[in-house]
DNA sequence: ATCGTAGCCTGGAGGC
DNA sequence: TGCCTCCAGGCTACGA
């Protein structure tokens, strides 16, 4: 499932094997895979030279030499590939895009058609220049632009539980199910602790807890649990082995060996160590 | 404005 | 064996 270091290692694949390059043809495979212009995307991209691969958070996006960009959101099973023409077809193949060279092509191959593509123009979010779409979602953590006073700030005025604010795109970009579940973890907090009662250290630990643990991945390929999250040459990650909590109901908390537990959560899951990280009395869903 | 939830989607796992 | 249900979960739309 990609969230940040996933899609930066896509990131990294991507600006290494298309930037310089011009774009011959694009073809769409799944109306689902573009949105809001669909019919047109190949025109958008003919001709275009790409300049680079840049991300904020979750997306990602190539800037191209007219000014607009060719943006990707993998969603939960997106795949940007790189692969040589000529090679078969994948099964959820969605859209490809071919290059004036005899250099590779590069595929978005997306099983449940969560991610999407999108020619969008760009505008201008927290000092960088960003797609037009996302001008609303915070830098992530890992950013130069990210502003933990601003941040420390606008999670108290929140009235919620911690979890569901770090999962906020606009409070801060790039955390997804995994990594809340590891930082909260490494930070000692429960995911429904109420974000109005956290002292600005507090939320300093957490930030550096989700800084330390999503490098990490960065620095392991990512993590992948199935052959749903890979790199540009299909390449699985391997932090998963890393992961203290996420998945690993009923298994020991690597710090204090106490049975890790699973919560539904925003119709979903939490993992969280009993005694680490006990249950707030006035938490928050 | 703020907060919370349903729905989108496919395929693997597990129950019967 | 095959059918059924559950689960994974980022994001948008929408209701309170």
């Amino acid at each position: 499932m990609p969230e940040l270091p996933e899609v930066e290692v896509v990131r990294h694949g991507l600006d290494v094997w298309v930037s310089g390059r011009t774009i011959e043809s694009a073809e769409v495979l799944h109306p689902r895979a573009v949105r809001r212009q669909e019919g047109v995307l190949p025109d958008q991209l003919k001709g275009r030279r790409v300049e680079s691969a840049d991300r904020r958070g979750k997306y990602l996006w190539l800037p191209l030499d007219d000014g607009a960009a060719l943006m990707a959101h993998l969603g939960m099973s997106g795949q940007m590939l790189m692969l040589p023409k000529g090679a078969p077809d994948e099964k959820h193949l969605r859209v490809r895009v071919t290059f004036a060279d005899d250099g590779p092509e590069m595929r978005f191959v997306d099983q449940r058609t969560f991610g999407h593509l999108m020619v969008t123009p760009l505008g201008i979010s927290g000092g960088r220049t960003v797609p037009e779409p996302i001008v609303h979602i915070a830098p992530d953590p890992l950013e130069e632009a990210f502003d933990e006073k601003a941040f420390t700030a606008a999670l108290k005025k929140r009235q919620t539980g911690i979890k569901r604010a770090i999962l906020d795109q606009s409070l801060i970009s790039g955390v997804g199910n995994i990594y809340a579940d590891e930082a909260l973890w490494r930070a000692k907090l429960h995911w429904a602790r109420a974000t109005e009662t956290l002292t600005a250290p507090k939320i300093s630990e957490l930030l550096a807890a989700a800084r330390a643990v999503m490098t990490e991945a960065l620095g392991q390929g990512g993590t992948s649990f199935d052959s749903l999250y890979v790199n540009v040459n299909g390449e699985s990650g391997y932090f998963d082995r890393s992961l203290s909590v996420y998945g690993r109901r009923d298994e020991p908390c690597p710090r204090c060996g106490t049975p890790i537990r699973r919560d539904a959560f925003m119709n979903r899951s939490s993992y969280s160590c009993p005694t680490c990280q006990p249950r707030p009395r006035n938490g928050r869903w």
